[in-house]
DNA sequence: AATATTTCCGTGTGCGCACACGGTAATTGA
DNA sequence: TCAATTACCGTGTGCGCACACGGAAATATT
């Protein structure tokens, strides 16, 4: 690899070229007032010295200050996992703000379109150079796009997707690969005869695909063939919040004593798995096998208790971080950017989790 | 959180101060010529503005550049692992480039400690401003950090650790844990009666302290009371890399069916577990649970066909990039820097390989 | 042919900071 | 009291780049 110790700079490639900066700066961007003679002259000669403009001087010199915009849902009680993916887009702010980056962060009620809608307005209306947003309610995701797209704004889906809406990147997790993983992981704990069952804590006011997709996955694994011995699965929709109502269900459907099969493992589609973990440990459910999705504070102290054997991260901070990432490597480092960046699907157990807390 | 648009600059905090911007460099700098009286009331203005250097402006006029220097194991084609960890260095220094820092790569020959003495003195003796390496040998290590200790030059240590010896900083995994992590998930996987194997493959040059870590944390959960039923463990050493003679030592092993205890899972404490999954292929013990380390493209593949059960990553891609950004956060950018930096114990499927593999 | 217009290009300045240089006022020495 | 230090401080220049401005040459217009 070579040395970039003395880079080609500006003033090098005028020399070689017989030309003033300006002439190469005229070519470097495109603004025309060039002869096609001495312009081609310019091209070559950038191309052989291999040319890399030193960002730097760049950015000190255009003294051009880039805003970006966020839109997220509220981190309520009921859903801390909106707290992760702030503190990673902090620390990347902390990292790229030497590059005249701010960040404007709107907030948006759970579940509520409306408030959605009026954040989003919001943001539409002044001039960011580029969002980053969970795209949870599809008409109004797609009429905002449109309308950024106008003004090339860039676009960044955090956490859940939308396809073919223009937007620059994806930043989040593949739901039914993580439900195939799910998969695996209850078949390889649960060793003695039984059933699953599938839970969704289905929102009735809408973005649920992930959870169908999580499931679609899951039972995809039990009919690959892959799995140690073939399972039935149930699924459970539940429409509560609340833990009361919750028990009561369960304990008519998993709790009840089924000759026919038995329920030995749950996998709850979303992170409401604490919810299935109050019933399990309060019922003394001990042997139910519990797999769930990520590390609220509540799912943590199942896990370390073990209530609940396997929980699926979706590596929230890390989608924080990647997500601002992406708008900076494209606006500013002018870089190419994965259309899809799918983060890993981590699998937490009691023993790993410390490890996944650290931010 | 406020705007920091109109950042506050070293002319500012001089008209403020009724001095000169030289007077403010060099009470900025510490570099003395300033009396008390002017001196303090600069600190103070710089204090009451929250002055924050421009990070960008100042590595332009310093025109200062970095010199690191990485000392790893080439990566043969019994070790592929260190591909990984110039991988993830080379995408951090793509990133830090730009604040003229260079890299200066030496490899040394596995398992051979004069090679790791001869680079190890090639790097001692160039005034390089950041090392990172990995201690494989204490003596040679302890000598060499004595002397780079003298030119205040940090050292970051990869992948594996030793305690107090004046380092910056340790990034890698926590061995013992996770040992845990996989005496988890063998005994999750494990449904039927049997016993359980631990194949150490050791070198007979040392740095196994790894591996016997592992071994120790994988026995405690066993006996940490955790488990879902009680299993007996055999440790089996193995010193030799030859297929033929590991099947052949297999074969008398885990092999024969042994009525008292006949070995159902096995569990390799390094990245060998390749070679254990080609003799259960070829010795058709498809029921055989196999856990073992790291993503080696055998591993991934027998992995892949259900040779290998679970793998442990120590994410060698992230550890290059953290190793590489912490020099660069604690040199230029002046942070703290955290002693140990313990990545995530990551639990590998076939079903969650793929993304982890997109670096 | 003289003027007006367009095409093309060089020069100068500033971004915020680091540092060399030189100058003035205060202090010391005789 | 006057010169020689010393302590303290301001000014100027350059890092590599972006961009405004203005000027010379080429071409068009009458």
């Amino acid at each position: 690899m070579k040395d970039n110790l003395s880079r080609v700079k500006i003033s090098d490639i005028a020399q070689r070229a017989g030309v003033s900066t300006g002439t190469v700066d005229r070519v470097l961007h495109n603004r025309g007032e060039v002869s096609k003679k001495t312009r081609d002259k310019v091209l070559s000669i950038l191309d052989e010295l291999n040319y890399q403009p030193d960002i730097l001087a760049s950015t000190l010199a255009m003294k051009k200050t880039y805003r970006f915009a966020t839109l997220f849902p509220e981190a309520g009680t009921e859903n801390l996992f909106w707290k992760a993916p702030l503190a990673g887009l902090n620390t990347a702010l902390s990292e790229i703000a030497p590059f005249g980056v701010t960040l404007s962060r709107f907030l948006f009620k759970y579940n509520d379109q409306s408030s959605f809608n009026k954040q989003l307005e919001k943001i539409v209306s002044e001039p960011y150079d580029g969002v980053i947003l969970t795209p949870v309610f599809y008409d109004s995701t797609s009429l905002a796009l449109e309308k950024l797209a106008e003004t090339n704004t860039p676009v960044v889906f955090i956490n859940s997707n939308i396809e073919n809406l223009g937007n620059l990147s994806f930043v989040g997790q593949d739901a039914r690969q993580s439900g195939l993983v799910a998969g695996r992981l209850m078949d390889y704990s649960l060793n003695v005869e039984g059933c699953i069952t599938i839970i969704n804590f289905i929102n009735e006011k809408g973005g649920n695909s992930h959870i169908l997709n999580r499931e679609e996955g899951f039972r995809s694994y039990f009919e690959s063939g892959n799995f140690t011995k073939p399972r039935h699965l149930n699924t459970l929709n539940i429409y509560t919040h609340e833990q009361e109502e919750v028990n009561r269900i369960l304990l008519e459907t998993i709790g009840t004593d089924n000759p026919i099969c038995k329920t030995m493992g749950v996998f709850v589609t979303n992170s409401r798995v604490f919810r299935v973990a109050n019933f399990k440990k309060g019922f003394g459910l001990s042997n139910l096998i519990l797999v769930g999705y990520d590390l609220l504070e509540s799912n943590i102290d199942h896990l370390k208790k073990n209530n609940i054997d396997f929980l699926i991260s979706q590596n929230p901070w890390e989608q924080g971080y990647k997500s601002l990432m992406a708008l900076f490597n494209s606006r500013i480092m002018k870089k190419e950017i994965m259309k899809n960046q799918f983060l890993p699907i981590d699998i937490i157990t009691k023993e790993n989790i410390d490890y996944y807390l650290n931010n």
